[in-house]
DNA sequence: GCCCGTTGTGCTATGGGTCA
DNA sequence: TGACCCATAGCACAACGGGC
C-alpha cells in the first residue's frame, strides 16, 4: 500500500516542439489528466474515491500535483475509472468516431525525459488506442543505469532508427541491433535497451496492450 | 445550510541510504 | 547483515472558502 516503489515505465511527460532538440517544453501532468477524466465522467472526489479505493484527499493531492502516484496507484485509478492506463498520459477525447486518425508532425510528439530514455510519444490524441507508439533516444549505457528489469503488460515492437543498441532481456543473451534492425517481444519479460554506438541511439517503439 | 473542493496537520508504513 | 535515520506515499481528520 504505502511506500511502494515502481519502475518508471511512463514517467511524467513534456512536449517537445523542435525537430532534434527539445526547446519550449510544456508539461503534461497526470493530475490534470486525472481531473479531466474524472470531471468528464461527472464524478466528485468522493465518488472517485469509492471507485478507486484511494482516499479523497489523496486524489485531490494527485490532481493538484502535490504527490506523485506510484504505478500501483495508477493501476487503481485505471481500474476504478474504467480507463486504460495510458489514458492518464493522454488528453481525453469527449467522444470517439470511427475511421479516426492521428497525425504527429516530426518533432511534435509529447516528450518525456528520464535518466535512461528521452521518449517522444506519438499519436497521443487517441484516448482508447490499442497501440502506443513512441520514439526514444536511448541515454542508458548499461544495466546499472536501470537498476532492475523493466516489464509491463502487452507486447512491444522495436525498430532502430539511428545508432546501435543492445537489447537486454531476462531470458535471452544480449543482442546488438543496428539501424533498420527490429525486434518484437513479450513485454512481460524483463527487458531494457542501451546504446552501444558512439552517439545515443534512436529507436521506434510500439507497445500493444 | 449544504455540498464540494482544497489545504494543512499528524500519523503509519515502507524503502533506500548509511554505518558499525 | 542488521540497526538506524530519513524521505515519501497514503490515510484520516479538521478547517476553510465558494457556489447554489
Amino acid at each position: 500500500m504505502s511506500g511502494q516503489k515502481s519502475v518508471d515505465v511512463y514517467p511524467s511527460m513534456v512536449i517537445a516542439d523542435s525537430q532534434d532538440n527539445v526547446k519550449a517544453i510544456e508539461k503534461i501532468t497526470i493530475g490534470a489528466q486525472l481531473k479531466a477524466i474524472r470531471t468528464n465522467n461527472k464524478l466528485t472526489l468522493e465518488e472517485a474515491s469509492k471507485r478507486t479505493g484511494l482516499a479523497r484527499s489523496t486524489l485531490s493531492k494527485i490532481e493538484n500535483e502535490q504527490i506523485s502516484p506510484t504505478f500501483t496507484v495508477m493501476q487503481k485509478l485505471a481500474t476504478g475509472l474504467d480507463i486504460e492506463l495510458p489514458q492518464l498520459f493522454t488528453k481525453p477525447e469527449k467522444k470517439q468516431a470511427t475511421g479516426r486518425r492521428d497525425i504527429t508532425l516530426s518533432g511534435s510528439g509529447k516528450s518525456h525525459v528520464t535518466s535512461t530514455y528521452e521518449h517522444e510519444l506519438l499519436a497521443t490524441q487517441f484516448s482508447n488506442k490499442k497501440m502506443m507508439p513512441y520514439k526514444s533516444r536511448v541515454y542508458a549505457r548499461s544495466f546499472e543505469d536501470f537498476g532492475e528489469w523493466v516489464r509491463h503488460e502487452g507486447e512491444e515492437f522495436l525498430l532502430v532508427l539511428e545508432g546501435e543498441i543492445q537489447l537486454l532481456t531476462e531470458f535471452y543473451e544480449a543482442t546488438t541491433l543496428k539501424k533498420g534492425d527490429n525486434v518484437y517481444y513479450d513485454a512481460t519479460m524483463g527487458h531494457l535497451v542501451i546504446s552501444v554506438s558512439e552517439e545515443d541511439a534512436v529507436i521506434l517503439w510500439v507497445t500493444a496492450s
